[in-house]
RNA sequence: UGGGGUGUCGCCAAGUGGUAAGGCACCGGGUUUUGAUCCCGGCAUUCGCAGGUUCGAAUCCUGCCACCCCAGCCA
């Protein structure tokens, strides 16, 4: 984690920490808008602006966009607050809301207006759209042009002062209808919105534009690195002409970066929202989203979402990063510290016919290379339970598990031999019948024999049943399409077992576990149910060859 | 056909004139009572393409090609 990073940003910090002026560190900021929930594309951004000043001194700001009050509202900043400081990060006294900065947005639009730069434009929306121009050919000016910087500003306070219907007028900067760049054609600046803000209530009815409040809130707290994604490229003119047009003493440097492209995730709050909405997933936080929210409840710790954040670095390419990486981030976390235990996700009872005894009690450690973690008690007896995938009555080239015959060895306890196995009318294996060899206990074993592989197992009294839950995909391809969700979903993304976990399991107060075998598990804490989502599965390089 | 960007291994990504880092994935081999972990080894004569400059180019120049973003009173 000491590894430096470098990329082209901190690369321009070093650069710019050299030139000497930036005394007092770097100010950075992340600024979400709260109208809905954090993902993981947003954790690049965080990672970013929180790391590079935790990296070289300076502070971070969270600054919540909040000037469209009809998207917004009070849960979600709650929401991301606890996302930010869940990822491991601190904004300190650093919470601010682009709301705070109304009152001296206002008076730089007058200035702007008084300065003959902005203009109270009268057009309707389709009207300002279809004379905007398209992208080969020029826009045409606006009739209300050149309109008095006295009748501006008076129907400029009208807007402010409520006598205007939503739409009736606008606040247009007037720079060039002709310019190459959209975002230059008298972008809007203020529009009428009746409606209540989450903060300021019913104090205003006009509310600035992105692009004007964004780089005024960035002068206004002093950030000395404004970073945004890619698609913001196009608005730094814009962002540039507002500062060098009103009164203001600082101009952050706008700088852009790519925005996270991952597999199988959708990035768009849009979709996102739709998909909660429309009841395609339980909420902003099912563990099949990549939301800040999904992934932890799926048992992602935060520390894999900066390691993978840190690993995929920054750069301006499209990126779209395979899934395969953030399950490589996620197991080398929970590698390290995750209790083992045993978890049987589809058993298949197994009768051990030759064991009549009371459960035999065994010990084993909570963590192979991990002493500290201590150990647990099992138990072994007559009537155990196997997973179903680890019998074959049929079985594939280099089959390590068990089948008709063959010697098994079962994790922790006794090696065993299937001798019958029982179906039901439809040809369903129900049960297996076995012996097992009581000169093999683990640890202790002087039966010579050599079975190919170990399997997991529990036995029915040292048993307590478990919803056990297994995540695929969201979606069926790796580039879902947003506009046509009905038909990306993936019907298999999450299925539900009845399972078993052993009854140590049970009594730990762990979190996250690795059910061996089958991957990590974490307790879902939405439920008073007994309920396990699986993180991640293990690696696995076992592949039939036939 | 306008403007703004980006093109280095299957996926991320360093490299900024001195002869292609690293990670993931993948492929071998070793250890292993998790087909896990761990450990060793392999994996771009080549940097979108074509020319040019240079003793020397992924890095400089020219021309092409591909992909992404922009026509919200969203952010």
């Amino acid at each position: 984690m000491s590894k430096d990073l470098n990329d082209f940003i901190r690369s321009r910090i070093r650069a710019d920490l050299d030139e000497g002026d930036l005394s007092d560190g770097i100010v950075t900021r992340f600024p979400p808008e709260p109208n809905g929930f954090l993902h993981i594309g947003h954790a690049k951004s965080i990672c970013l602006n929180f790391g590079v000043t935790e990296e070289f001194g300076g502070s971070t700001y969270l600054r919540f966009d909040d000037t469209n009050p009809r998207k917004e509202s009070e849960n979600f900043v709650e929401s991301i607050k606890s996302d930010v400081r869940w990822l491991g990060f601190d904004w300190k006294d650093k919470l601010t809301f682009a709301s705070d900065y109304f009152d001296q947005l206002y008076s730089y639009a007058e200035q702007l207006i008084n300065d003959g730069k902005a203009y109270v434009c009268s057009l309707t929306t389709d009207e300002i759209r279809n004379t905007r121009g398209t992208l080969l050919e020029p826009g045409s000016d606006s009739p209300y042009r050149d309109r008095s910087s006295e009748e501006n500003l008076s129907l400029f306070r009208d807007m402010k002062a409520g006598k205007c219907e939503e739409g009736e007028h606008v606040l247009r900067a007037k720079i060039d209808m002709s310019s190459p760049n959209m975002n230059m054609r008298d972008p809007v600046l203020y529009r009428v919105i009746h409606a209540s803000h989450h903060r300021t209530g019913d104090d205003w009815c006009i509310y600035p534009m992105y692009d004007f409040t964004h780089c005024i809130c960035d002068a206004l707290e002093g950030i000395t690195h404004s970073l945004c994604t890619l698609e913001f490229e196009n608005h730094r003119p814009l962002y540039d002409w507002v500062l060098e047009n009103i009164d203001i003493n600082y101009h952050p440097p706008q700088i852009e970066f790519s925005r996270l492209g991952l597999e199988y995730a959708v990035m768009s709050k849009r979709v996102i929202t739709e998909l909660v909405n429309r009841g395609y997933v339980e909420g902003w936080d099912d563990p099949r989203l990549y939301t800040i929210a999904g992934l932890r409840r799926r048992g992602v710790p935060s520390e894999s979402i900066r390691n993978f954040c840190r690993r995929i670095g920054i750069s301006k390419q499209d990126n779209l990063v395979e899934t395969e990486y953030l399950d490589f981030c996620v197991r080398e976390e929970l590698e390290q510290d995750a209790p083992r235990g045993m978890a049987v996700i589809d058993p298949l009872r197994v009768i051990i016919t030759n064991f009549d005894e009371e459960d035999e009690v065994l010990t084993a450690a909570w963590h192979p290379k991990n002493p500290e973690l201590g150990n647990r008690h099992l138990t072994f007896g007559r009537e155990i339970y196997i997973e179903r995938a680890d019998f074959e009555e049929i079985p594939p080239k280099k089959y390590k598990r068990l089948s008709p015959g063959a010697i098994v060895r079962l994790r922790y306890a006794y090696i065993i031999r299937c001798d019958e196995v029982i179906k039901d009318g439809n040809g369903e294996v129900v049960e297996i019948r076995a012996t097992y060899f009581p000169d093999s206990k683990s640890g202790a074993d002087t039966s010579g024999l050599k079975p190919k592989g170990v399997i997991h197992f529990i036995s029915a009294a040292n048993s307590i049943a478990a919803e056990i839950r297994c995540y695929e995909h969201l979606f069926i391809s790796k580039v879902p399409n947003g506009d046509r969700l009905e038909n990306e979903l993936n019907p298999e993304s999450v299925r539900i077992y009845s399972g078993l976990i052993e009854r140590a399991l049970f009594e730990s107060d762990a979190k996250s576990f690795q059910f061996e075998r089958n991957g990590y598990f974490f307790r879902d804490e939405s439920t008073s149910r007994l309920v396990f989502n699986r993180t991640v599965t293990l690696r696995d390089k076992w592949k039939p060859t036939t």
